[in-house]
DNA sequence: CGTCTAATTATACCCAAGTACAATTGATTT
DNA sequence: AAATCAATTGTACTTGGGTATAATTAGACG
């Protein structure tokens, strides 16, 4: 099993359709792998990225829109592509609403499904970036006290240490101090990076 | 006609269907003004907000898809809900891809055009506010003169004062001076409100 | 109770940001 | 050529951010 590049989940539980799909995509040079169950793609463990999933809308048991739902949960960030045989109107609604990339009914074109799927993984891939930035920020901020804590919302937010120290009833030297171990933990050389920082790690630092 | 209150703009081409919705959606307290065609509605020049568009799909001329995408062109930002009689899944797609708030085939009940409409005004309501925060430093922003402008992307990229004097082959004073009229101009009493000026106002600022 | 550790505070210092004022330069206008 | 205006630069100062060191306080623990 090639390990390069990205690879396309299936989960259709029609076998001669996961094999035809599977095909066609090996052909295009993607990595996949089929599942024919809702149950059977949530029991893998060893998903790789950069991914995406084309999934089947009708399934027995946990159906397509339900399966999407769980992994939005579970905070994978896979993107959806859904295929279906017997969709409707509302059923794409809900699946567009929920973040899919697209929604095809079959027949559809070899086409269609590949440009759907390039989307997708390119798509992933700003995800997957975007993901590791974060949770790199966030690991840091893991590493902070309860109070460095505070004191970096309230830095986020604009106010001066004179004035933290004040709102905390304590003294400039104290919040400098714990400023000062903010930015070590943080890993931030300027005052304009930590701000960066603390927006991207969803430090609440604005109304408005 | 009244003023208060948001306003949910009609595009459909059947008389008696604009004016059935027209009357609900009064009985329920909005503000509402009918188009029998794309064409009048773009020849509308008074819009007012909060406000969203219910839209129907299949119009002469001007289709519903297309008006959407001129909608979106013009930066006139109003949430869409697509109503249509003879709809299919790839024109629902499309329009939800588009950013459509909702696709309703006809016929609909009252409860989920109500839902969709309640949702789209509120969704237009946070537009409206992030628009005004955003097109308010747009405003300052295009008060700086060229280099001025240059050593606020840079002081948002987290340069110090003296990085930006060498790299600009200038002097430590002459940033100074820049960066001093930035904060005037840009109204900001910190750094760290700066910056977030920068993040509202699209100053290239970071890579990663 | 004494000891150890961590947080807080005081003192002192350095650097960057920002302001005020004056001197200089450069280009434009008259 | 003279006058003028804006941008740049120099000098000097104030304030905030940040660090280092040491003294003090507060718990935690044997």
């Amino acid at each position: 099993m090639s390990n390069r590049g990205p690879i396309v989940y299936i989960v259709d539980d029609d076998v001669s359709v996961c094999r035809s799909l599977s095909l066609l995509l090996k052909s295009h040079g993607f990595n996949v792998k089929g599942f024919l169950s809702a149950e059977d793609f949530l029991a893998f463990k060893h998903f790789k990225l950069p991914s995406c999933l084309v999934l089947d809308i009708q399934l027995p048991g946990i159906n397509g829109l339900l399966l999407q739902e769980i992994i939005e949960q579970r905070g994978i960030s896979m993107p959806v592509i859904f295929i279906t045989g017997h969709g409707n109107i509302p059923m794409s609604v809900k699946g567009m609403k929920a973040g899919a990339v697209d929604f095809l009914p079959k027949p559809f074109t070899k086409l269609k499904l590949l440009d759907a799927i390039t989307q997708a993984i390119a798509k992933n891939k700003v995800q997957i970036k975007e993901q590791a930035a974060i949770s790199k920020i966030k690991r840091r901020i893991k590493t902070l006290s309860p109070q460095e804590l505070e004191v970096f919302r309230l830095v986020a937010k604009g106010l001066l240490s004179k004035q933290i120290a004040r709102k905390r009833g304590t003294v400039l030297q104290t919040i400098k101090v714990h400023r000062g171990r903010v930015m070590q933990k943080m890993q931030a050389k300027t005052v304009t990076e930590l701000i960066r920082f603390a927006q991207k790690g969803g430090i609440t630092s604005f109304q408005g």
